[in-house]
RNA sequence: GGGCCAAUAGCUCAGCUUGGUUAGAGCGCACCCCUGAUAAGGGUGAGGUCGGAGGUUCAAGUCCUCCUUGGCCCA
């Protein structure tokens, strides 16, 4: 095996390999000028193949990411990565991931790529860790957005003229319409490198899954919990339908109603003897002849007042105090006397209209109801169970009658106003309460009205037969099931989850729409007998027909007829089907088709170890999933949920059509490239709290981490390339290498731990937090610091260039293995340029390796400590370096150093990597002794403040109050464990943890302090330092000069120089100065020689110089 | 109307679980330094009533109560 660079030789053999090369991949130094303008473009790569050990790739300084995730994901679909990582782990324990599935009626937003992201990421992490995750993919393929898109496609605008087009047909466009936005969904899927088998996908509209369904409701129905009973909903008469939450938030306008006040004589207690009225309000008239009850509020005081208000003399009427002077009028009544809401309750009163019979149901009497307020009306409201759900709810637990005289198309069946649409009659009807002397008062009301988005007429609340699942009678175990999820955030589990499951309802399961699942209810025509079918196969047995190939969708289903189980009579389907989110929350069985089909899968990956979703799923699929599975299987489907915030634009801005902010991902993906949009999701605040997403932010991610990590893996491949290293050969022991990298790697082994942790505790936040500051840190200041070593001559040191080597590569690959999860196309590219590309036999991805373990031997926490310090101190320098004006590169002679005591021994061995920093030839450690430090006490209140409490202000303000000599006192007493203090003339006893001793250096030096840190920088210049200085600046011109005359980093030159004055000429060649220069500006000859056509340096205050340059 | 969440520098966010006396980072801005990782890096500065008001405490960005504003869900 050839090596270019040998390792053997110095670095002034050049290393360079040019056109002449035999290898398919050739190092091609970067070109300063021209890099500077090279335009955006992707390394191109051959095939991979068996590679040198000594020939690193060439990496672009200005890397294309979106092009460079591209040449990922042809790799890994190449080599199929993603089933091999899964192959790989078949036989390990199994972890259970459940795909929460998309919608798949519109286009992918941005929003979605934020929890595919997260659904990602816990699953690669799972799988590294050596668990098996399967991934099946799924899609939500029923419900009415579909139906309302494809009604949009076909310009249909209503039920009857669906029904008209044909449900078949309208159904077929309704499969269609999903399979065509599933595709959309796979590319971006794919595009954000979210490894979900899409080919594995469950759908919510196969017959395998209808069929699980089935079963489910038949179990249901076996065990009492599915019911029918009326439902109250928005509905629009004209369209004949109910319309979904999100529809009707769509059509609210602001409209003038009619506001009546009607009186209702009571008719029982002493109240009726007296002739006393109920005063109830609405604004909807037309539910007044379906008026049942009267509500009224247990908090609230009603009165008996006594007015002519409205016309009649000295009538008694019944409504809330507070109420009074609005309704009435001031100074109109009198207050005749108080009355609780007790003293109503149960009392029966007159109602204003008999259209319809209600047999002997009690009905008509005043009940108590906690939604009762006096903000408007009369403190009594009207009741009228068929057209509010509130009501409707009174009514179901009063047991009061439904009165219903409406009909599908919101028209009055009976009556005087028979036909009429009910709010066309609401002026007939307050005529008629007026005429019978019923009517108060009557005004108008200017509210929020929900009106049909489609024809713009007025909804109507209204109630229909509506079949519900009994999720009340399970409450229970809903809370208890509840409290064992792992909610992330927590608040979930007893905020918004659990007061949702405390106040739950009856699950409405039917809806009267087309495409869903059929409810498998066939009800007799004769004796109304319900048989609920658990599959096709049982269809078939009981149709005694074969419809094991049924599509079990609506209209064939319908055309199925069964001999009734009861009566023998003729039993036809019912026309609803099933809410879509039952479908939804029926997955974790209904995928496999279980119990029909997968009972093992099934029973292999039930349940859940981990789901996620946007939060807005808490009543949707969270909800589903738990109740399905409580009811079903009597536990929870999901043991941990990651409940995740919503995106918002730049500005903090919902993303919606009307505001035109929408970000199209695949923009995005393909501005910034897709881990820039995962970090950003990942890292970009708390997962659980809104987050903003904007060109700007991902500009920012790109910058901030993206790229720091390309300069290191540049930095290394360039340099590595240059030296021909080897990272196989042997290397020094970690406990052999230089105080740097130990404290290097050191970070990485905590960095481990803290990644580790994170993911493990689906703390996304911590584990990115900790990767960016350590990625700074390698970049600058373990990189930047070592440059030299990286850079100087192989024959220096090769163990410290080795060892420099060692270090990084295992920083940048470990690296690579914890963001695998997190970046999953930037890890890749550095996988395979810094270990695939050095070893054939290595793990062909990183994606297929295990996640890292940090090797004890890294683990240093006093060396990251000291370290820490350190970096103060160094701060500390530039700064005093700043304030004295004294360029970094003049060397100068010493420094004087004082930090807290426990940090001293820890520093000691990193003064060298200070010094040289800051270009100071001595860091001197302050010991605590001599007269260079002086000592002040600060007082520690953590302390102070349980042993002093009151007086622990006067104690501390005492402490910092000492003179030299005071300070001098208390330290020595203190040695001895304790010092006595005079405080406003009593005596304290203090310790030694309640003060920290500040050390600051005493000297006339240039100082900078920060606590217990400070800095003294000696500035006297010898003339030793000037000269020194004089070759710093040498260096730097003649580095300008390579860089101007485009030379590559290797190579070579010849320097020809002339210093004036002569003195500083011979200073520079006594202290071998030209010799240091030579090496570090690779030159192979230096002449001290007058020169024609150089470029004039200035070098201070010691002289000038000509330079020139010319490559060898 | 109810529930939940949020509010810290011009911007994006840490810090709050476990209270401790100079509240941090990045970006942006101004000035300066550095110059073979260079469209990088370093320093200094301006910029904060930690949404407001009470309370608990020796001590509150942190704990409690109320309020304001915004978001989500429900009515």
């Amino acid at each position: 095996m050839t090596r270019h660079g040998s390792t053997s030789g110095p670095l002034r053999r050049s290393t360079r390999v040019g056109p002449r090369s035999p290898h398919a991949r050739v190092i091609v130094p970067r070109r300063y000028r021209s890099d500077r303008r090279r335009p955006l473009v992707g390394r191109t790569r051959g095939p991979r193949m068996a590679a040198d050990a000594a020939t690193w790739p060439t990496v672009p300084s200005r890397p294309d990411l979106p092009a460079m995730e591209r040449e990922i994901l042809a790799m890994w679909q190449r080599d199929d990565v993603f089933h091999t990582s899964m192959r790989q782990r078949a036989d390990a324990p199994v972890w259970t991931f459940y795909e929460g599935p998309p919608t798949a009626n519109g286009m992918p937003g941005t929003h979605h790529v934020e929890a595919r992201v997260f659904k990602d990421i816990f699953p690669r992490y799972r799988t590294m860790k050596g668990l098996s995750v399967r991934r099946k993919g799924g899609w939500d393929c029923h419900g009415l957005p579909v139906e309302l898109e494809v009604e949009k496609e076909l310009g249909l605008n209503s039920k009857a003229e669906i029904e008209a087009y044909g449900i078949e047909a309208f159904n077929a466009k309704c499969r269609e319409s999903v399979q065509r936005y599933v595709g959309a969904f796979e590319e971006l899927t794919e595009r954000i490198g979210f490894w979900i088998d899409t080919d594995d996908a469950y759908r919510t509209m196969d017959a395998t899954y209808v069929d699980s369904l089935w079963w489910a409701l038949k179990q249901l129905w076996d065990r009492d919990l599915i019911f029918q009973d009326h439902r109250v909903a928005p509905y629009c008469g004209r369209c004949g339908t109910g319309l979904s939450d999100a529809e009707v938030a769509q059509g609210y306008q602001q409209v003038d109603d009619p506001s009546v006040y009607v009186r209702f004589p009571v008719t029982e207690g002493p109240l009726a003897q007296r002739g006393a009225s109920l005063v109830v309000w609405t604004t909807t008239p037309w539910t007044l002849p379906s008026n049942t009850a009267c509500a009224v509020g247990a908090d609230i005081t009603y009165a008996l007042a006594r007015t002519d208000a409205f016309g009649i003399e000295g009538e008694l009427l019944v409504l809330a105090e507070d109420l009074l002077d609005r309704v009435l009028g001031e100074d109109r009544y009198e207050l005749v006397e108080r009355l609780t809401a007790d003293d109503l309750v149960g009392l029966h009163y007159e109602g204003p209209y008999d259209l319809v019979d209600v047999g002997d149901a009690d009905h008509r009497y005043v009940t108590q109801a906690d939604f009762v307020t006096t903000s408007d009306g009369s403190g009594i409201v009207h009741m009228a169970p068929a057209f509010g759900a509130d009501d409707m709810a009174v009514g179901r637990r009063e047991g009061l009658p439904i009165v219903n005289p409406v009909d599908a198309a919101g028209r009055f069946t009976t009556g005087p106003w028979e036909g009429e649409f009910v709010k066309d009659a609401d002026p007939g009807i307050t005529a008629d309460l007026d005429e019978r002397g019923l009517l108060l008062a009557a005004q108008t009301y200017t509210h929020t009205y929900p009106f049909c988005w489609r024809c713009k007429r007025p909804l109507i609340y209204w109630a229909k037969p509506s079949w519900y699942i009994r999720t009340t009678a399970m409450r229970d175990e809903l809370l208890a099931n509840n409290a064992g999820i792992d909610w992330h955030p927590e608040h979930i589990r007893e905020g918004r989850f659990g007061n949702w499951l405390e106040n739950n309802v009856d699950w409405a399961l039917s809806r009267d729409r087309y495409w869903g699942t059929p409810l498998p209810f066939w009800r007799c025509d004769d004796c109304d007998h319900v048989t609920v079918v658990g599959s096709r196969a049982e269809l078939s047995e009981l149709a005694g027909e074969d419809h094991l190939e049924l599509d079990p969708h609506r209209p064939y289903v319908d055309d199925v007829t069964l001999p009734c189980t009861a009566c023998g009579g003729l039993a036809h389907r019912v026309p609803e089907v099933a809410d879509a989110w039952f479908d939804s929350g029926g997955m974790p069985f209904a995928q496999w088709g279980y119990p029909h089909t997968g009972v093992e899968e099934f029973e292999r990956h039930y349940p859940a170890d981990y789901i996620c979703e946007a939060i807005d799923q808490t009543r949707g699929w969270f909800y589903s999933l738990l109740a399905e599975s409580t009811l079903l299987f009597g536990d929870s489907s999901y043991r941990t949920c990651v409940c995740l915030g919503h995106i918002v634009d730049g500005d903090g801005r919902k993303m919606s059509k009307s505001a035109g902010n929408v970000l199209d991902p695949f923009v995005l993906l393909e501005q910034h490239g897709a881990d820039a949009l995962r970090w950003l999701m990942f890292a970009e605040g708390n997962p659980w709290v809104n987050r903003r997403v904007g060109n700007d932010l991902l500009e920012d991610v790109v910058r901030r981490l993206l790229l720091t990590v390309w300069n290191t893996h540049v930095f290394f491949t360039t340099y590595a390339a240059i030296d021909g290293i080897d990272v196989a050969a042997d290397t020094p022991a970690p406990d052999e290498r230089p105080a740097i990298d130990r404290w290097m790697l050191a970070e990485l082994a905590a960095l481990i731990d803290t990644v580790d942790g994170g993911l493990d505790r689906y703390d996304v936040s911590a584990a990115t937090r900790a990767i960016e500051r350590f990625v700074d840190d390698l970049s600058n200041w373990y990189v930047r610091r070592n440059r030299r070593r990286f850079w100087k001559s192989v024959t220096d040191d090769p163990r410290d260039k080795q060892a420099a080597y060692a270090t990084l590569h295992t920083c940048l690959t470990t690296l690579a293995q914890l963001l695998a999860p997190f970046l999953p196309f930037l890890s890749e590219r550095l996988w395979q340029d810094l270990v695939v590309s050095q070893d054939a036999t290595a793990t062909s991805s990183v994606h297929l390796t295990d996640f890292p373990v940090a090797d004890d031997a890294w683990r240093d926490e006093p060396l990251r400590a000291a370290m820490t310090t350190a970096r103060r101190v160094v701060e500390l320098g530039r700064q005093a370096r700043n304030d004295t004006a004294v360029k970094v590169r003049q060397p100068l002679a010493r420094a004087l150093v004082t930090v807290p005591i426990d940090a001293r021994a820890g520093l000691q061995e990193l003064l060298g990597d200070v010094a040289e920093e800051l270009n100071v030839h001595e860091v001197v450690l302050a010991d605590g002794t001599g007269d260079l430090v002086e000592r002040d006490l600060k007082p520690n209140f953590r302390a102070l403040g349980p042993a002093f409490q009151g007086d622990a202000p006067a104690v501390a303000a005492a402490i910092s109050a000492l003179d030299a000599d005071g300070v001098g006192t208390v330290l020595a007493a203190l040695a001895d464990g304790h010092a006595e203090l005079t405080v406003d003339g009593s005596t304290r006893t203090i310790t030694p943890e309640m003060v920290e001793v500040i050390e600051h250096s005493r000297t006339g030096w240039a100082v900078a302090a920060e606590g217990a840190v400070s800095f003294a920088l000696d500035t006297t210049l010898t003339r030793e330092l000037e000269v020194e200085g004089a070759a710093r600046e040498l260096v730097r011109a003649i580095n300008d000069q390579r860089k101007a005359a485009d030379l590559a980093l290797d190579d070579r030159i010849d320097l020809i120089v002339s210093v004036q004055p002569p003195s500083l000429d011979e200073e520079l060649e006594a202290a071998g100065h030209y010799t240091t220069i030579a090496r570090d500006v690779l030159a192979s000859s230096v002449a001290r020689a007058p020169v024609a056509d150089g470029t004039p340096v200035e070098l201070g205050d010691a002289g000038r110089a000509m330079i020139a340059i010319r490559p060898v």
